[in-house]
DNA sequence: CAGTGGTCTAGACCACTGG
DNA sequence: CAGTGGTCTAGACCACTGC
């Protein structure tokens, strides 16, 4: 347990009490970022576990001798992060993909006609999984060296039985060691829940570049499409706390009768 | 200038003061809402206009009769959603197309190349506007009656010289007024700007459905390219306040050298 | 320097949840 | 009912801007 001091900028005692804050911190940032710097340590070191809560802001509030407002803002950023969930009367909880609601919290593909909602889980289709080794930018988009041990998962997603997205994913070996066809086809719910429930490791944020491509002849053939069916292709990095990728995933998606949806703030 | 009294929700005496609220307003809202809701008014009713400074966080809590930290609280959600800009030292501004820093805001082209940045302005060349009637789609995207007047532009953007985008917009007949060809070839700046400055219209969020399509031979032609060149086709509806749909806007991305970038949370 | 937004506190009360 | 997050206030002080 960290820090249970006034922290940093202390300005009356002018004490730099900065034991428990990780090294390379900047030395000075407004009480709340360091209360968030905290509460992310404590998410990201397992002490709170997914869809568990978090302790009242004003226990934290006490164990940080802070006040309450204080910590409420550190909280409710990160609760703009969708790092946790805040319910009123009941508390704050740890963000999960393993509820229905946030399920699919990645996959911006919807079908044509029904706005708003997917049409439920897909069926999926594991083609391949198998460990190899980095290529070049595979071990470039996950900071690994080229060489190092991934796993390799190549998979098919069907909606109303029609083959509507091809997606290759590496993972780092490390971390997801002992990941294996057999339990990814067991597993009842999204690959990000499995990956927070069976390896511990919590996707927070993602990025995706788009491009409209054709499919070669193996992809065609996964799909059922002609040579001249254009595809959108999806290359999504996944990250962690801290910044850290911890999955690269290409996807193609159909969109005969699907669409990518964004919403532009 | 609407109600200058602690507005609704005043417990103590019990008084329901909704007087200068618009009718159809939920009767009951935290206050920070109301307060909201009446900034919101006058930068919609172009009381203050886009990159001008709205009053002093002091000034509006005395205006509405409420703490600073309820306006605060207001201010802080029309922040996030980019309606203004908070400049610490000098005040509160009204968020603007018209500014480099904040003009290419929907378009999430880049290079493949150079993240994080795009490469200046592209090279805009009109290949039509004329006034026509709206078809039953354009209608119903821009919430108006097939067959209104609608302002219908084509344009092709390039960069580096390469024809990269084919746009086709549709623009409500009314609030556009007098927009032609040569108006939109003289103007220095993005087109949102224009609207901006030109018409009173601020675009203040959009929603884009993306699919991947092969071009019609009209489209190749504009595009130079061959007829199994697959492209990124992505149709947004941009809105003013109050989710007031104002353009429809069909785009077709050539993805060979750039690519659109999204980040998921 | 005055004026602005940004941080922090302490305390009151409200709205919602669950036992 | 007690406990939680949500709202609101009043006041102090800080950090930044521009004159």
């Amino acid at each position: 347990m960290p820090a249970n001091i006034p922290l940093l900028n202390d300005s009356a005692t002018g004490a730099t009490a900065d034991q428990g804050l990780p090294a390379g911190t900047p030395a000075f940032s407004p009480l709340y970022q360091q209360i968030k710097a905290l509460i992310l340590q404590s998410l990201q070191s397992g002490e709170w576990k997914p869809s568990t809560a978090i302790p009242s802001e004003q226990e934290l509030a006490t164990r940080y001798r802070v006040s309450q407002g204080t910590v409420r803002k550190a909280i409710d950023e990160l609760a703009a992060e969708n790092l946790v969930v805040r319910r009123q009367g009941k508390g704050t909880f740890v963000a999960t993909h393993a509820e229905r609601h946030t399920q699919y919290r990645f996959l911006r593909l919807v079908p044509e006609g029904g706005e708003h909602t997917h049409e439920g889980p897909a069926a999926r289709r594991i083609i391949d999984c198998k460990r190899t080794r980095a290529a070049a930018d595979v071990a470039r988009a996950l900071s690994l060296r080229a060489g190092d041990a991934v796993l390799q998962v190549r998979r098919v997603l069907s909606f109303a039985g029609i083959p509507t997205i091809l997606e290759d994913l590496w993972l780092p070996g490390g971390p997801f060691k002992g990941l294996t066809a057999e339990r990814l086809n067991n597993y009842d719910g999204a690959m990000y829940a499995l990956f927070e429930t069976e390896f511990g490791v919590r996707m927070v944020r993602a990025e995706e570049k788009i491009k409209a491509v054709l499919p070669d002849p193996e992809q065609r053939e996964l799909l059922h499409i002609g040579a001249y069916a254009p595809l959108l292709s999806v290359e999504r990095i996944a990250y962690t706390y801290n910044d850290l990728p911890m999955e690269l995933r290409r996807g193609l998606y159909l969109t005969d009768t699907h669409y990518y949806r964004n919403a532009l703030n």
